[in-house]
Formats: structure tokens, sequence, C-alpha cells
DNA sequence: TATGGTTGTCTATATCAATAGACATTTTAG
DNA sequence: CTAAAATGTCTATTGATATAGACAACCATA
């Protein structure tokens, strides 16, 4: 056991980082849901091959997030464990594709513009570059915790109220409803990964070091024109993509 | 500019592995494209916020990686700059993807074994809890640079001789064929992101801190009967996955 | 060839990260 | 009540990280 989760040195990532990152994946897994609670302090120095000090590091770190609550005299016992399924097909939504597993879904609109469509914009949405998009900054909740913060752009001339309908339906889908656009479909999803940024990092709740899957998304209206194109950023120990074929 | 790229303290994560990651991104995504060149340490200090040493620093990991290469008197030339494209579809197969994109593409068999299925492989595979499975773990190159590893499980009954086909076409599809399978279908992706393991950092020839995108996959034979349960890990640095819907 | 811009090297200092050991405090089980 | 097991707190020491400043070495170019 002492080799399966070793962590390494002098890599530019403390340790009691790697460590909280790696507890965290394990509760995410579901590796000690048997007891409900993490290994004693001087079993995971052992296993991990460090210090106890740095597990307790690693630990408070890890109860900072909420994530676990040590009890004296106890052991330290798991809060909170969650990892949503986020399915990527044809007809992919937010609202519905996590509204089975949370209880409440939000959608918040941090900002809203007109500007000129950048070079990547407009191929994406089939525009000139220069050519005029709506771009909305939005950062979606699941049961009060945020999951994911995107950029998205629209076409000016065919979604310019689209803001307003966001901030007030809280969803895509009925924004493009409000703006007569009763259907469309997901074209094309790129996926990556990469560490946050600073922005993201506040917005979402994460600690630095933390990843989040990235997902540049276009969708079409029925007729195979470009009504969307969005990057959208999850955090990675929250969320996973399925992709059904 | 300087409040861009901000990078944070005190978070367990050195300041020249965050500004290290930021710069190998940078590069990546072709932001330094008009100079070849990665700006001036001293420019670089300004942006992030820190020494000059700092920047050397991130600069000599990235020079390690042999991303980057610095020259007394001229500034820091950019070496190499790769993200692959790796399309997820129906008809999703490794060579075929990356193939069209790489000159060279190699599959090793790193080890291959026959044992009992474990809760998670006998669902994905459809199989009972303890059958008998292949399990084969490759690694996979394009043009001489490592790009997955991947752990594969493969019904015992129907594939026993699947490893040694494996070695010798280095190609999953060509080791299918070659035991009667002409044709499979990619039926479910499930994606991921996560900090890379110690075997997968040296396997991937990747340093701490990186990042995997990580897919689990289950293909069909055109009968829907499971063939193939695998999870592959991608460097996320050098991979971006593509779904087509 | 002189100058400005760039990377390379050195010294010094302060803070963070990690180890080590000892002991206190709390809970659970016997 | 007692003992074992677990987390909490304290002191001390070492090495990695980050800042600061000064200057050397090298390159391109006017």
């Amino acid at each position: 056991m002492a080799g399966l989760k070793q962590v390494q040195r002098q890599t530019g990532v403390a340790l009691w980082r790697q460590i909280a990152d790696r507890i965290r994946e394990a509760i995410g897994t579901g590796a000690y849901d048997e007891t409900g609670m993490v290994p004693p302090e001087t079993v995971l120095a052992l296993q991990f091959g460090v210090n106890r000090h740095t597990v307790r590091s690693a630990l408070a770190a890890l109860a900072q997030e909420g994530i676990v609550r040590a009890v004296q005299g106890r052991g330290t016992l798991i809060e909170r464990k969650e990892r949503l399924n986020f399915p990527i097909t044809r007809r992919t939504r937010f609202t519905s594709g996590i509204g089975d597993q949370a209880r409440e879904t939000r959608g918040l609109l941090l900002d809203g513009a007109t500007e000129e469509a950048s070079a990547e914009v407009a191929r994406w949405l089939g525009l000139k570059p220069g050519e005029q998009v709506v771009r909305l900054e939005t950062l979606r909740h699941a049961d009060k915790r945020p999951v994911s913060k995107a950029t998205s752009w629209f076409p000016a001339v065919r979604f310019a109220g689209i803001g307003e309908a966001y901030r007030k339906h809280e969803s895509i889908t009925k924004a493009f409803a409000e703006l007569g656009l009763s259907d469309y479909v997901r074209a094309t999803t790129e996926v990556t990964a990469a560490h946050a940024s600073t922005a993201d990092l506040a917005d979402l709740e994460l600690t630095p070091g933390a990843i989040l899957l990235i997902a540049k998304a276009m969708n079409t209206d029925l007729d195979g024109v470009p009504v969307q194109y969005s990057i959208s950023r999850f955090a990675a120990d929250r969320v996973q993509f399925t992709i059904e074929n």
C-alpha cells in the first residue's frame, strides 16, 4: 500500500497539497464509504510516506473546503462527497443534464456585453471577424455549489436581448425560447483540461492547483445555423462528462 | 496586463510552477507565435507580479521539458508546441484518430495478465464479478512523444491471445481483427480530469502537478456485446478531445 | 565598435514546507 | 474507571521557495 499513492518531492507542488488532492479524489470515488471516515492520520502518514504533520496540513485544507471535519478522539469524518455527471449528446442542456442529480440548479449572469467577434468566435459562429456578438459570462450552481463558469457568444443580430432573457429565466434554453428559438442541438464539443485562472478559482470556490474540465461547444438551430459558441469551465473534482454514441 | 495572469501565493503550489503551467499553456494556444519567443524575463516578472528569479525557475522547468530553450543575449526560444486532437465518435480508434496528425504512432505493451474481473470491470463488460478478463497496460506514442497510457480489460474467454496480438500489431483494432473481430464501435465514453499518479507521470514524461484527461470507454461489437473496457490517461497539455454530434 | 537589451551567476535574507519528538485532550471500548 | 486510539498543540531544526540587488556574459544592431 505504501507505494500505491506515492507523492513526489521537489516538484513545486507541496506534499500536503498533493496528499489533499489524492484524498479528495479517493473520497469522491467512494474509497472510504464503508466507514464514512478518512483513515487515521498516522495510517495516512505511513501510506504516503510522510510525517503526520504533513498529513494534518492536507486534512486542514480539506476541512477548509468543507469536505471533511476532524473530531478529536474519534477521527476525521467525511462531510461532503459529490461528483455530478454531465451527459454530452446532440441534445445537451445544462439544466436538464444536471437537473435530475440536484435538487436545485441556478444560473447567474455575471456579465454581459455586445462586442465585435474575435477571429475564433467568428469562425465558430460562421460570422465575419468584427461582426457584432453578444457575450455572456454565466455561473451555474447545483444545490448552492458552483459547478461551472461559462463564456458564451451569440450573433447579436438575432439574439440582441438574450442577456436580459437569461437573467430572468436563468436558463439558456428558456432564453432562446423567449427570443423565438424553440429548439437547438449541440453540433461540436471540444474537451480539454487545464489549471484554473485566478478569477475562475474564486467564482468556482476552488483552491489553486485545482483542475478544470473545459468544454468548447457550438450549438446550432435545426437548420444547422450556429446560434451559440461557449467555453464552459467545470470543477474537475465535481463533474464528469459522459458521451453516449 | 498585470492582473490577467495572476498567480496565487501560499496555496501549496509554488509560484514558479504556476507560472510554468501558464506559460506552457500560452505557448500551446499560440500566444507567442508572432515572435516564436517567450517575452523577456523582466517582462514576465512584471506581468505575473513576481521576482525575475522566480520566472527563471519557471523557464528552467520548461527548458527541462524541452519546451523552450534560453539563449543568452537573445531571449528564450520556443522549441516545441503541440496539441493533438483526439476525436471521440462511434468509430473512435486511437491510431486513425491521431494518425493523420503525426508521422509515426506506436503502441507499447507495458504489461498483460489474465485475472478476475473487479466489480467495476464486470459491470462494464456485462460479466459476473470474478469472471476471467485479460488486462493490458499500454503506452501510446505519437512521433516518439508519449501521448496516452491506458488500462484495458477484455473478456478472457473470447480474447485470450489479445496481449500477444497487440504486441505484434501495436494496435487494438488489428489485434481484434486477428482474433476474428473485424469491426467494433464505441458505446460510451466518460471524461474526467485529475492529477497524474507517480507511475503515469514517469511513463508519460510529465512533471508533477501535470494534468491528465481521463477517458473511461466501453467498446462493443456490432451486436452490442461489450468487447473492451478501458481507462485511458492523456497528457492534458498535449491532447484535446473533440465530440461531434 | 559602442550601446541597449537579454540571459547567466552570485550573495544575502525572509518565509514556507517538511520532519521530528513530546505531550495534552477527547472519545470509544472494555 | 482505565486503556487504547485518535486528534490537538507546542518546540525545534532543516531544506525549499521567493525576494532583492549587483554585475558578468552574450547578442543584435545602429
